[in-house]
DNA sequence: CATGAATGAGTTTTCATTCAT
DNA sequence: CATGAATGAAAACTCATTCAT
């Protein structure tokens, strides 16, 4: 068990980092920066961190598990379709609203060249439950027949795309433009002809 | 007039700093990096371009208005709504096989702090066509009663995290999957009690 | 008088001190490497020494006189020059074998500029019952007529070199190559012409 | 071929790591300390050498190399093994007068962890000579009967020793002291039993 | 014009030393 | 007393920009 006083110097340097890294990128961002954003010398950052890209790191890895337990908790596996969709947006701007430069940065950081094996295989592990449920209704003939990974694209893509306009003031995230998003997005994914549930 | 020679400089610096922007960022990249895929001294980038801010901007304006007039060439404002949105999956995808760096640049691009007021007032042009588009079918009651924008994000954010799939293995780019893509999309988007044009 | 646990925790870490100053030198040894090697914490290191550079000192000064002690300690004043080189070999090669660090350690620290006023004393003092004994056996006209220095380069020099041969895996230090090297130890110093003592 | 200004750059860089290598160690050198005494840049010195260990390995090679060809240039095979004692001597004498930086940092540096497999090949091929001299002059009779590296330990630190007892101030470096030197050094090394050279 | 060598300010990282516990 | 977390100054190294050729 660690001190209150050495968590609470990590959790500063990762909420530093996280908010640095999501407005100015890993490369944009000097390690002082973040210390100083911090509350902590430059040298602290050290005795926490081996390097940088540890930094980096340990901030996806945190992020990405929190986005996906978001995601995850209390899922409505005996709910129909659409309810557990309902769950997915209401969740995802949920966590949009709270952690505003979490998903910014995870958002910003696929696929980046300094992100290690563990932040990999994490990033996989929470893309599992949505590949889950495509592949699911599909068998259950609820969504359309097209590959999971369209269907996954459009729901994503969508709610991210309509949360960074938010972000960009290019549009409002008011519960009307929500509910809206979420109709457009069911209607994208269901099975046009399958038989609504009754 | 410039010399070709100038000319072809210009485009070299341009072409090499696009590809090392949208795989390594712009702080991630060297100008003298730049230069040398480039083909050029690295002294002679700065006869070219004022800074290396100057570089991104110049490479954000010609991608963006390229991107801008790929969408609204030779748009078919006379023929349905949905044939509209055929062409402006038709001609994104097209984009993104011809120019795949570009798209990536451009998206990894947004409200970046080192873009100028001149990139910033092309970004929001650019979108203007897609505004007009989604306010005119508002209009006629083609598309969903639904402000614009959360439209426009889940036509866009659809298309484009399909190509980011692509892009990253996880998923492909044949034609039915396309024409799913745009199935969904065109499904998304427009008023579901709305009859379909004659 | 010091309690036994501070005389202990000095000693270790006078003992780990020399082990990583002879090893990487000063300036490749970090205090808090000492501490970790010495087993104490890294602040406890300033409870016994003022800074770095007092710890090489107190390095340099015990074994300089260390190795001076060792020399002179039942020193054969009473027997033949020749028994007198046979102790100092003799002498030299069990230091060597006993404190092969301190060996190391002392002969990479000559003129080093971060050694203080008391050092150098030290070093000059342990010189001179060596320079007593070329002096003396010149006049006895033992040794050849020849500065006292240059004989004694010959024989430390030469047995120094024969140790470090040792430590690099170039010589082997079986009791036939000490016996070879003192013979050609004493060939080199003693006057060609002079009879043997009888 | 490179620019002259290259080469002298370059050999400025070298002669300024020497000297400070060998007065103050490589820890205790700084890089921009280098290049100050080079009258260069900072930065200039990572256009020359990739790193600061590369530079260590550079001066190192090139004054190995060169003591190496100071001694077996127009060395004597056809003369007596007494004349090739005093080739020995008197250029390593003259090499020490000439280059007294060279040869206190090549002193410091045997095995120094930060050697490349290349500086220890040098290193090794450097030694070959005197080897072959005194396993030759084994077969001949002429040396002692005693292990070459013995004869060569002695050999050497004995010179070596006088010129740092001389650097230190507490020998004189006399042609009488040199030529007393090489006489002692004879008598080590030859075959006591053995008839002098007619 | 074009170049690329040169540079110093800025980067990441280390470490001697201090000081609250 | 003993500690080891904390730190800022300094280390090695990089890079945007300049300028002599």
């Amino acid at each position: 068990m660690r001190s209150p006083t050495v968590v609470d110097k990590q959790e500063a340097i990762l909420g530093a980092a996280l908010e640095l890294f999501a407005e100015r990128g890993f490369h944009g961002t000097a390690v002082p920066e973040i210390a100083e954003r911090a509350g902590v010398g430059a040298g602290t950052i050290y005795r926490y961190f081996e390097s940088k890209e540890a930094i980096v790191n340990a901030v996806f890895q945190r992020w990405k598990t929190a986005l996906g337990a978001a995601l995850v908790d209390d899922f409505p596996f005996q709910e129909s379709p659409r309810a557990q969709i309902h769950h997915f947006v209401t969740r995802t701007i949920a966590f949009a609203k709270k952690h505003p430069m979490a998903l910014k940065f995870l958002e910003a950081h696929h696929h980046a060249p300094y992100l290690d094996a563990k932040s990999h295989i994490i990033e996989t592990q929470v893309l599992k439950p949505a590949q889950a449920f495509f592949e699911h209704h599909d068998r259950t003939k609820v969504t359309r027949k097209v590959p999971a990974e369209v269907l996954f694209a459009v729901a994503w893509g969508s709610l991210y795309t309509l949360i960074r306009f938010h972000w960009e003031g290019r549009a409002e995230l008011t519960p009307r433009a929500i509910e809206a998003l979420e109709e457009c997005l069911w209607d994208a994914i269901r099975r046009p002809d399958a038989p609504q549930k009754p």
